[in-house]
DNA sequence: GAGAAACAGCGTATGGGTTGAACAGTTTCT
DNA sequence: AGAAACTGTTCAACCCATACGCTGTTTCTC
């Protein structure tokens, strides 16, 4: 009669709140929640590799292995992790269009916060709380365009992909920023091999400054490129 | 007057093929292709996780220190097996929109072939000659567009996007098929808190059996929004 | 109340990984 | 011939996840 949490996915259950009733033995020193919150801690601080049993367990002043009276593994401890860091959705405004783009610059913003975030391996479709509240509100809001759930579905997919996409793009960005020295090496290296090797686009592109600077504005591009494709989706409805 | 290989990023000399001669000293046991092919071999069948230097050597029936020879980190052996195992893209047909659509589905194919390449971190732009390559022609195709170069360049980053995102969520898809029992059980489980948390459109999609089929003709629909997007756009030039 | 059951954290251990430094042997340049 | 450069080796440090068995604590049950 009890739930048989072995057969579901790692953190799953924990994720809502299910955790396995204790009746005798000592009390256990920490909660899930401060270990999770402890790894966010980390996570925030020194980026996803730090996220490990061993660190948080030190942290905590234990053994790396008491964590494993918490949790059953580390791809547990890091839906959990995920879960917890990605946070809730913000409320989204009437309209499609412009509740797509509030979702979208939200996710980006998310994460800017939290950078490590885009490191942790996706490993099957959302089903942890907080993620499937973005979802959740997501479709609401593409409940009112006339599309058929499957479609909104795929929309979804394509903004949430961009979405993910763009923040590593931004990230990597950030993260080459402060090595002008190095760009400038790699300018002098590539081009010439550009130009001898058959990259006709790449090396105009490449002399025109064009392939690092903006990236501001392509959050904008490709998100109007993306409503205006859904916009003749539903243009196209009888 | 040699090329200061200091300053340049992890792998990119090595993968245009620029080397530091070596004048004395015993001839080396392999060569850098030989490392990488094994780096490919040890993905194509065991994974990324499988891709380590010290897997690597132990095939080549050397010490894992003996790697450092040939290579300076971990993170310039998988920039290299990263850029051969993606291999060279296709030749793409006539008119942007065709070309488009086979450049993805291309992306999509290779992705399947090596799911073990979406593992692979990204940590920043491509420039080792074959991902440029993939660029190149894409940009190529889009310049009968009429568009900006910057346009194009965003257009790519959408359709890189994409693709990435799609094979990623067809790689999990297929991994989840082996397992129709935990689907049950996750169903079982899930069900019930989306009613009573306030997930109501996941709720009807969840019964609806939305949730779980298609996927096949995603890959159609999210193309046919990108490009329609980018026909708006083009539609707009003066 | 006594005993048994359940559970926490620890110690020890295994196996995987990256990377560094020092060293012996080999090849080639001077 | 000798020095310089380069090979792969050993030794070593450090990070990580995970398993097993132990001791001690708490609580349920008889």
């Amino acid at each position: 009669m009890t739930e048989d949490r072995g057969e579901l996915p790692p953190g799953l259950a924990l994720s809502w709140g299910v955790l396995p009733v204790q009746r005798r033995g000592p009390k256990p020193a920490f909660s899930i929640e401060q270990i999770v919150a402890t790894g966010i801690e980390f996570g925030d601080r020194y980026g996803f590799e730090a996220v490990s049993l061993q660190r948080i367990a030190g942290h905590l002043g234990v053994t790396t292995n008491a964590m494993y009276r918490y949790v059953r593994s580390k791809e547990e401890l890091v839906v959990l992790v995920h879960d917890k860091a990605i946070g809730l959705p913000p409320e989204l405004p009437a309209g499609w269009r412009a509740a797509s783009t509030a979702w979208i610059k939200a996710q980006v913003d998310r994460y800017a916060e939290r950078p490590w975030l885009l490191d942790i391996p996706l490993r099957g479709a959302p089903m942890t709380p907080n993620l499937l509240r973005w979802t959740e509100v997501m479709l609401a809001a593409l409940a009112g365009t006339g599309l058929s759930q499957h479609d909104n579905l795929g929309c979804l997919v394509l903004m949430n992909g961009f979405a993910r996409n763009y923040a590593n793009l931004a990230r990597q960005l950030a993260a080459n920023d402060g090595t002008p020295v190095q760009a400038e090496a790699v300018g002098q290296f590539l081009v010439p091999r550009l130009m001898e090797g058959g990259y006709p686009t790449l090396t105009s592109l490449y002399l025109n400054q064009e392939y690092e600077d903006g990236l501001d504005d392509d959050l904008e591009f490709g998100l109007e490129r993306i409503l205006d494709g859904i916009e003749v989706l539903i243009g196209k409805l009888p």
